[in-house]
DNA sequence: ACAAAAGTGTTAGTTCTACACCCATGT
DNA sequence: ACATGGGTGTAGAACTAACACTTTTGT
């Protein structure tokens, strides 16, 4: 801005504004954090989300999506604004107020190599390190949002590759609210939202007889993303 | 702070870090909101939601609790973070990040006397005015949270006096969701979940007969708060 | 007596949950 | 032939939505 700063605004403190990102994968088996070691000081070497400064001309949203390429070579990531963190201390070195990001990738596509300079790992989430500053409640309110949004939408297939089948997404749901699903019930539930759109081929990988890949019916998907869906059996006993 | 910034601090560019208010009340009859009178450029004199510049030492939420208190004069307001704006060209003076939270009040307790300063009025929703910078975007994100909110969780109970009558319970969500609600429905429905008690006494001003008053469990509430309650008949179709 | 809002029950349809067996295939 | 995971059906319970009349009381 060139114009001088008016009284009001002249007073007031500046500060530095970041995002950080909670970044989930699902790798078929289980769910996963994205972690890096942080480069710089303060707290240099020690696990972190991935983050960064929010730039001059830059809209938060495209900071945040700008980190997330830098770190996985990817673009067009589910991405959402979880809440904002200012604790005036929360981090030592200089007043940051942080916007935090959730996103969801499939795993598949992150290219290990272009993280290299980060040294990115992808972690279980109880196994988790410890996290820099306030990234541990980072992540704990990243994953009660998730399990509190997928129990209503169909947000969990951002996770899975576009092909994918139904004991998969099952799986999915199971870790996200670590708890069994009754397969008939979960079947009944997904078939009956018209989402998926059944394919020839069957994935073998995971047992003899296999099971048919299924993909999202987009349009459907785009339509019905605000409904309740209501995936979860008694959703409210696995929020706390 | 008072260490010397570190390199990859020092390239950054500072920011402005303000909180708006959007204040939802209820007077019995319609859903309002509390704007102010911008006292200072830009846009002096231009209606505007209340909000202020989170000072240097001072947490997100404590600002907004400031603001809220210099506005209406109330402690123990109802606050949620609703989401960050950052746009870099938002507001036209000084880059501004600006951490909106929406609030509930109990209009009554509203003193107006103390609010002169700012020339706050309250409206109707749908009447409001025009506002500054991107303060329409935000009441409409704040409306459509709390359809979202009020749907599955009683936060309503927020904006009503601690006596209230089911009636009023009742138009209070109609105006939220701009339907007609089956009062015997919505009677069965708000007596089951156990967060009422019922006094001896009748509010006489709305009809001869009189309406009950009833005030809310604070413990079920406290407990129940989380849970997924559906409080209002498909919610999806209303939540646009 | 009547107007105006408060309060009360029932039923049919839908959805939810719990539950157990057969199927297809590779080895 | 058998082991492994994939896929299918049903019945009882719970919940939802639609629906209309009686009660109270001030005027």
């Amino acid at each position: 801005m060139n114009k001088p700063l008016l009284n009001k605004y002249a007073d007031q403190t500046a500060m530095l504004v970041a995002i950080d990102c909670i970044v989930f994968g699902f790798d078929g088996e289980n769910l996963k954090i994205l972690l890096i070691k942080r480069g710089f000081e303060p707290a240099k070497d020690q696990w972190s989300l991935m983050g960064g400064f929010v730039g001059k001309g830059e809209d938060l949203e495209a900071a945040a999506g700008r980190v997330l390429f830098e770190l996985t070579g990817l673009n067009n990531v589910y991405l959402e604004q979880l809440k904002t963190y200012g604790e005036p201390l929360r981090d030592p070195y200089a007043r940051t107020v942080c916007v935090a990001y959730f996103a969801f990738i499939d795993i598949k596509k992150y290219q290990n190599q272009l993280s290299d300079e980060y040294h990115a790992e992808w972690f279980q989430i109880d196994e988790a390190p410890q996290l820099i500053f306030d990234h541990n409640e980072m992540v704990e309110e990243a994953r009660k949002r998730v399990r509190y949004k997928a129990a209503l939408h169909p947000i969990l297939f951002e996770l899975l590759p576009q092909k994918f089948t139904i004991p998969q997404l099952q799986n999915l749901y199971e870790q996200v609210y670590a708890t069994r699903i009754d397969n008939r019930n979960f079947i009944r539930k997904v078939t009956s939202t018209g989402l998926l759109i059944k394919l020839q081929e069957k994935d073998k990988s995971g047992s003899k007889r296999g099971a048919f890949y299924f993909k999202l019916d987009k349009k459907k998907y785009k339509a019905k993303f605000q409904s309740f869906l209501n995936f979860i059996p008694n959703p409210d006993q696995l929020l706390g």
